[in-house]
DNA sequence: TCATTTTCATTTGTATGCAAATGAGTATCG
DNA sequence: CGATACTCATTTGCATACAAATGAAAATGA
């Protein structure tokens, strides 16, 4: 007997956690992008929504604050700079930081489309029970 | 009082489902990364585990088993003729289609990292309890 | 103080991921 | 049979996602 052949045998990559994480990325995005209005993606959301929620602050932090590494939230920090709804300035106090802030164009956009996006929200989870979203919420929340 | 204010000041989009199932990819993908021992990515694996899992099939079909777009697995189909991992062939009785086939190398790269790809997934369910497992694959299976 | 380390932003290169359009081949059905 | 619809593979364009390297600026510690 082969042991790696039975191995093979039984490994299925579309039973693994791996491929059912990726599939339910793929329908939420889905979801997101058939309900928001302005033609912003998951992460431009979230960037912009978390520069809402700290305030001011550099391009890396923001990074961090929302997963994204440093080439990530640079390419979409230089998008929503180039449609108008984020700013950039120098820090004074510091040479290597830009400071990025939300323009008021930023901030209209977000009230226009939270409905969107807290609709996203609820319709990915709604194949599930309430008490099943706090679970799945927890466990997911676990190995992250 | 202006309801959108108090909306927007409750939400937190690093609490909302998409951020942790983002979250939880990147973990994942990272795990996975650490292990494999070939440079193969996540779907690459999945392209070549599924096609030694279905035999011979055309690009397209590929595609569907593994959630992926046309574009996505020919450029991941692309990726693996050009390390010889696949092999591709007109299909005589229908002109449109490719088909693909696993070549010697590849059914070997599948058995030397076999090992890996069931450890990645264990090891990124590692922070649950055996039951919490059960009901995380569950739920995620639910809202896919 | 000054050398080392760290942080910040950027650039390059590679790899998904999806929308939209195209051209070629096949299937369907009136 | 022939018009229509569908499928397959490809191409273009845009948007994450990350590794690795770079240069400038700030923080650290001997």
């Amino acid at each position: 007997m082969n042991s790696k052949r039975s191995e093979t045998a039984d490994y299925e990559v579309d039973r693994q956690i791996g491929f059912f994480i990726r599939q339910a990325n793929q329908r939420h995005v889905a979801i997101f992008n058939g309900l928001i209005g302005d033609k912003l993606t998951t992460t431009q959301w979230a960037a912009l929504s978390k520069l809402k929620q700290i305030g001011p602050t550099s391009q890396n932090h923001l990074g961090r604050e929302t997963a994204m590494d440093v080439t990530t939230i640079k390419g979409v920090v230089d998008r929503m700079v180039k449609r108008g709804y984020i700013n950039t300035a120098a820090d004074p106090n510091d040479g290597r930081r830009l400071v990025l802030q939300l323009t008021d164009e930023g901030h209209a956009v977000i009230d226009n489309n939270l409905a969107a996006a807290i609709q996203a929200t609820k319709d990915t989870l709604e194949p599930l029970t309430p008490g099943e979203r706090m679970m799945f919420l927890e466990l997911l929340h676990k190995i992250t």
